[in-house]
DNA sequence: ATGGAAATGAAAATCATTTTCATTTGTGAT
DNA sequence: ATCACAAATGAAAATGATTTTCATTTCCAT
């Protein structure tokens, strides 16, 4: 295993909190900071696994990341630009108990995305 | 430019209405039809310029396609096994109609899945 | 100082997808 | 039928993100 490199973490925060990999290695080496692309990958993966980062896809499916909150959310992406609101989903929450129950299911967990246009684009 | 070639559509129709490129070119083998992965991708891409099939993407970046008009359902899967059931998603179709509209977004689509352990499990 | 575990990164491997390009097929005109 | 040309096809190479391998370096605890 391995742990987070914190200059990835406090990268991916100065480029906005939304980077995907590749940019959040290519803004440290622009800045002069001697890192390889694996540990950028390692620590972005680790950041995912702890909670402390999403990950979610562009169009081209590439992975973007980006640092969430504590509170369990969902995302509505914009398509084109990659714009991101996070939305509450209490009706999924609830939606996902209920079938979980109809079928026997335990210990589960839930994907729930909406994307689309933003008014901009 | 190039135009779909039917046994594609016709394929991904027989998958379920939901694959990848690779598992339509794959089934496409397996039942001893002759035919090139450029062409499966290229086929997909031209459906889905026609607005006949939808692409979505899976947690590992994998392009999935699915008829779109078909009314869509959801997944309820197993962790440890992998068995998946086909669950009705009324709830979710709400959700986002009430969400996109709410921040303007326009030609929305949705993901959501539900994950844990089945009975057997 | 010493040994072992964790972290690192360069290079190779993987894998979906796209591009290139030479060949085949379909079609319409003669 | 024949010729010509556009569209379709697919094998192989290229691309690009991500993962794996593995040898080396850094960190600690003793």
């Amino acid at each position: 295993m391995s742990r987070s490199n914190p200059r990835v973490l406090s990268t991916l925060e100065r480029a906005g909190g939304f980077a995907s990999a590749q940019e959040v290695y290519q803004l440290m080496q622009r800045e002069g900071q001697s890192i390889g692309l694996t540990t950028v990958y390692r620590s972005l993966q680790s950041l995912v696994n702890d909670k402390i980062v999403d990950v979610l896809r562009r169009d081209d499916g590439e992975a973007i990341y980006r640092l969430c909150g504590e509170t369990h959310h969902h995302h509505l992406v914009c398509k084109s630009c990659g714009e991101t609101v996070e939305i509450e989903g209490g009706a999924i929450e609830k939606w996902a108990k209920t079938m979980a129950e109809e079928f026997g299911f335990r210990e589960v967990g839930h994907t729930a995305e909406i994307f689309g246009l933003c008014q901009k684009c």
